[in-house]
DNA sequence: GAATTAATTAATGTATACATTAATGAGAAA
DNA sequence: TTTCTCATTAATGTATACATTAATTAATTC
């Protein structure tokens, strides 16, 4: 599956690798891991490691605590409600956005498919199809609000709650009527209603925010 | 006035230091510079020069553009745009937040000192003493939110404008009326009336937003 | 003379040796 | 035993030499 991809350095294949270390779990929330350790895993010398690491670190992926190794990310459940109302508003004014973009219904295509494979999804069950298409739906959502920075902040903080996402979706509920809120939202921006469409992504995003944390509180999952 | 900080290491230095050169303006908007010419400045090798650019860079203070140097960040127009969006959003945000928070007087002292040190500054026409006490207050608001993010965010965007609103500082008219917002939103954090303290902060932000732009524009400052 | 290619150069990227320092543990004094 | 000191150690922090590579210049061919 994996091709071994042409890097530009060795810097960046250190920040991609461990990346993928950190989603898949092989590098545990919560666990410490040498410079040293990490440079011999990735068969590089600490150079790169280390610059890797500050910019893990930027990203809020891991901890540098010198001397101890750096740290995963682990969430507490405050840490994922800080997070998630973050995401909420920005997502929310994202759909705003895109609403008075004043987009044709051609510009929506992704927007559509997306909505169509997550119901596809949830009549087959098959939750990794619809954590796929959800996920393709709240990115283009955010693209259409064509503010760079919104589109850094949000994709930067759904890879900090990929980990517990991933964990979650197996537990919690097949989301059967979340759809008729991703068309409203849809009709929303086509007609332009700003005011709607942020509404309704608000209301979207904060239940399932509520879901998330009682369901991370009921199985007693403190840190992920 | 530089009394000589004892830094953790030279990288940390090295990042404290280009962050004061490019707010000082010595690292002009849009300048290139290579690893070593600023290795030399700062007095120390390109390793812990590197690792600091790569942390601005995360930042979003500059660019590291291999072979080319690092460019320091210049905002153009649109940039501001994003930027401000974004900061209106989270600040309206935190301001609902602390409202919600049921924060009695005395918690929310600091926040009334900066609205009358504002309220002085203007009497005296001292801008800078204005500016001061104005991002004291935004900084205040924000704190009170209690969520780390919001507040990492705010603090991120507010140096990466920095630059431009000492510029616009002396160019834009005094806000005489902009306290009298200041003060209703005080009073919607105080009554915990949530709702009231988002739109009127979000207002007052825009407003401030749409002068700024216009104020760019009209001194045809492009990048900045 | 234009275009292509090869040599040079100047910068970053990387490994490594070494310096520094926080943490650990051993040993001496109370 | 407890505490303090000091040596040890194990990690990071830093400088530097060298590898690599994009960009530039020179050279060659058409």
């Amino acid at each position: 599956m994996l091709q071994d991809e042409p890097f530009k350095s060795n810097t960046r294949r250190a920040v991609h690798d461990l990346r993928e270390l950190i989603f898949s779990g092989e590098l545990e929330a919560g666990s410490d891991h040498l410079e040293s350790e990490l440079a011999e895993r990735l068969s590089m010398s600490r150079t790169p490691v280390r610059e890797a690491t500050l910019m893990l670190e930027a990203q809020g992926l891991l901890e540098v605590r010198p001397r101890k190794g750096v740290r995963i990310l682990a969430l507490s459940a405050d840490d994922m409600d800080e997070i998630y109302e973050v995401l909420t508003e920005l997502e929310s004014l994202a759909a705003a956005l895109a609403a008075d973009a004043q987009y044709c219904k051609k510009d929506l295509n992704t927007l559509a498919k997306s909505i169509d494979d997550m119901e596809v999804a949830v009549t087959n069950e098959d939750r990794v199809a619809w954590a796929k298409a959800d996920g393709d739906f709240h990115h283009e959502l955010v693209r259409l609000s064509k503010n760079s920075r919104i589109m850094a902040i949000v994709s930067n903080f759904n890879d900090q709650v990929r980990r517990a996402r991933m964990t979650t979706l197996h537990i919690r509920p097949l989301p059967k009527k979340s759809n008729e809120e991703h068309r409203a939202l849809f009709e929303a921006i086509v007609s332009g209603d700003a005011k709607a469409a942020r509404d309704i992504h608000w209301n979207h995003r904060t239940s399932a925010r509520k879901m998330l944390t009682e369901l991370l509180n009921g199985h007693g999952l403190k840190r992920i």
